[in-house]
DNA sequence: AGTTAATATTAATACATGATCATATGTCGA
DNA sequence: TCGACATATGATCATGTATTAATATTAACT
């Protein structure tokens, strides 16, 4: 018995089948950190409110109150899930008077939701 | 004071700052069940492992040992994420004597995991 | 300065969920 | 049919997180 399959047995307590693809893929395999980023950028779409707020958002620049009255949510929520998006940088805020604008921060994020809105229509068929 | 203001304040308890943004998107709005569909699809990509599992198939099927291995976790734990992703149709499974090879159902998974990692590269800089 | 409006924040709570252990199921070979 | 291997499943536990109510902050107006 090999060093390798010694290593494998540690977390998978069995013998490995192809020992050829583990070591091509883990080869290429992002990094911790990077798996992390990029699950956590997903997340922020994991949820129905906050999705729901990148939605309306991709629509319009809206302040705090509009977005309460377009989703039917109180406006700590939407308060807190939008302190959520902006620290994620995945929107941008301005401020007018009393009144605070939320706007997307990037196309990329309205091309990730538009994907993800084709996926449920082929989905559905 | 009109209905509709009425009805704002049972959900934002402040007073409408742009009535005519907040009927357009209303009008535009997905329905719950879309939202709640798209977010969960999401949702699959939210989590680490599940991520990693998903970022694997990308490369190649694989069995559950090798992905035991690739990604340095116990086989109940990608047993369980396998069993969501298959439920939500991800990906696939195929049965060969005792071993079970999955794989990525479909490329529209491929196109929005790419995505994420081009946008993390991209907040990188 | 005091009041009101819009938004942000804090703390508490309830709920969801990922990991783990133990065990079950399924498959093959002797 | 028995044992070994590969995978799946059930139950439990610990952690994370969305929501809420209450309160704080910020800004405009009188």
């Amino acid at each position: 018995m090999n060093e390798k399959v010694e290593q494998y047995q540690e977390t998978c307590q069995v013998k490995t089948i192809h020992e050829d693809i583990v070591t091509k893929v883990s080869q290429e395999l992002p990094t911790i950190d990077e798996i992390q980023s990029v699950s956590s950028f997903f997340k922020l779409f994991s949820d129905q409110s906050r999705l729901g707020i990148i939605w309306t958002l991709s629509k319009s620049e809206m302040c705090v109150c509009d977005i309460c009255a377009t989703l039917k949510m109180k406006q700590s929520a939407v308060s807190h899930q939008l302190s959520k998006l902006k620290l994620s940088r995945v929107v941008n805020s301005r401020r007018e008077g009393k009144v605070v604008y939320y706007s997307l921060n990037d196309t990329h994020v309205k091309t990730i939701l538009t994907m993800g809105f084709e996926h449920m229509v082929e989905e559905a068929r």
